[in-house]
DNA sequence: AGTTTTGGTGAAGATTTGGTGAAGATGGTT
DNA sequence: AACCATCTTCACCAAATCTTCACCAAAACT
């Protein structure tokens, strides 16, 4: 299932956007202000992403900016009726990939979304990780198989996945575990990363992804 | 049953593969060169091609250019360890759906081509739920049978087959039973998941559909 | 080389979590 | 009040999971 953002300050309009996706079979995600979202985009597998011009904490042109910053996420962007030609189209000059006015047609809305996504399906993907995180499901897939693990495996080995190639103290990856402040031996983490390394050794016998920093941590090298 | 073209001039290795993959539940059919494939696979049906690029008579370059002259068979590349990452890349460039290095692991081998063809193959079938929501009536249907419930399991059940295949906190489906903010317990989801699979049980002894996700709460997989 | 430190390993113990059945609590109805 | 369906809570058990420990191997240091 592909996973919609949306950004939009008016919540009777995200929801109805979010019902019409999702009754299209999209899962969304909506937040009401740009922080949020860029945060959710750090961590988080989105498809797409619908943008409300006019947001209470910054710009449409900052997020999307900030987004082209890192990524070539598709971008539709939704603007009021007054809103001024001339900013859609500085925001198409940033990379926006679509936009719709206010107020919204359910059918036009899923028509971008669509057009966007199939846009992205035909292209050849550039080099993807052998990992890909559903964090709605709590899980990850290693080369097209599930990984079966526990809650602070999953913790951890996502947050690898999510920073590859660097390493991470045994003391952070603990705090990852935790709730709330808990005493507990950094070796734990030794055997946490046993165990995940084990689960990917069941799947690919000579993988040795997550690399060992003598004194530090670990890392996962891609 | 899936058909697989093994292009592999070592004909250990190709037999092992075979191996692997008839154990699995594929059909194989094994060249030593490239142009015995490609003409094969002018009069046969295949489902997916694993290819070393290293063949005797033509490159892989060349064998991979005209399969995609004409099909968008899923190519799966076979390297040497000491073959050049560019090589490779080329190779992706040119649509290769994934590659492989040697030595070669069983388990890796299977899971490349199960994740080709499972990708595959999810693509044309759009099924549909087993389960289907009466709003109007609070009633649900699964398999064609009424389910009986009581409110707050409508409520739970009918959330979880909107949204299925990702998890929901038990603090999440507990605010949908609530008109009104309301301090209870979230274990009691916990009876009230009891009681829906108890219902669904009724109707199918072994259906498994609503999954624990343990320190989070539960989906509905499909 | 010998010593010390660090990480890997397997298994045992402690802890947390979810499943289960039944008992209370609640609210509406007769 | 007594009844009923439902929701919530509780106590107990089983299972999953987390942590710790003892021991060995590998690496770093004298």
């Amino acid at each position: 299932m592909q996973h919609i953002l949306i950004v939009e300050d008016d919540r009777t309009i995200a929801e109805s956007i979010a019902f019409i996706l999702e009754k299209d079979s999209f899962s969304c995600q909506w937040f009401d202000n740009g922080h949020g979202a860029l945060d959710y985009l750090e961590n988080n597998n989105v498809d797409l992403m619908l943008l409300d011009v006019g947001l209470p904490d910054i710009s449409g042109f900052d997020v999307l900016r900030k987004v082209r910053a890192k990524s070539e996420l598709p971008v539709v962007i939704i603007s009021a009726r007054d809103d001024e030609a001339d900013q859609v189209l500085g925001l198409e000059g940033l990379g926006a990939n679509g936009y719709i006015t206010k107020p919204l047609s359910p059918r036009l809305v899923v028509a971008h979304v669509r057009a966007q996504l199939r846009h992205l399906r035909t292209e050849p993907k550039p080099q993807q990780s052998e990992f890909s995180i559903n964090e709605a499901m709590q899980k990850i897939l290693f080369v097209g198989q599930e990984l079966v693990l526990t809650p602070a495996e999953f913790k951890i080995l996502s947050h690898l996945v999510k920073h590859p190639n660097r390493a991470h103290s045994r003391e952070y990856l603990l705090s990852i575990i935790w709730d709330r402040p808990h005493g507990s031996d950094v070796k734990t983490i030794n055997t946490h990363i046993k165990s995940i390394r084990k689960r990917l050794h069941e799947i690919d016998d000579k993988n040795e992804c997550i690399e060992t920093h003598r004194g530090i941590g670990y890392s996962l090298i891609e």
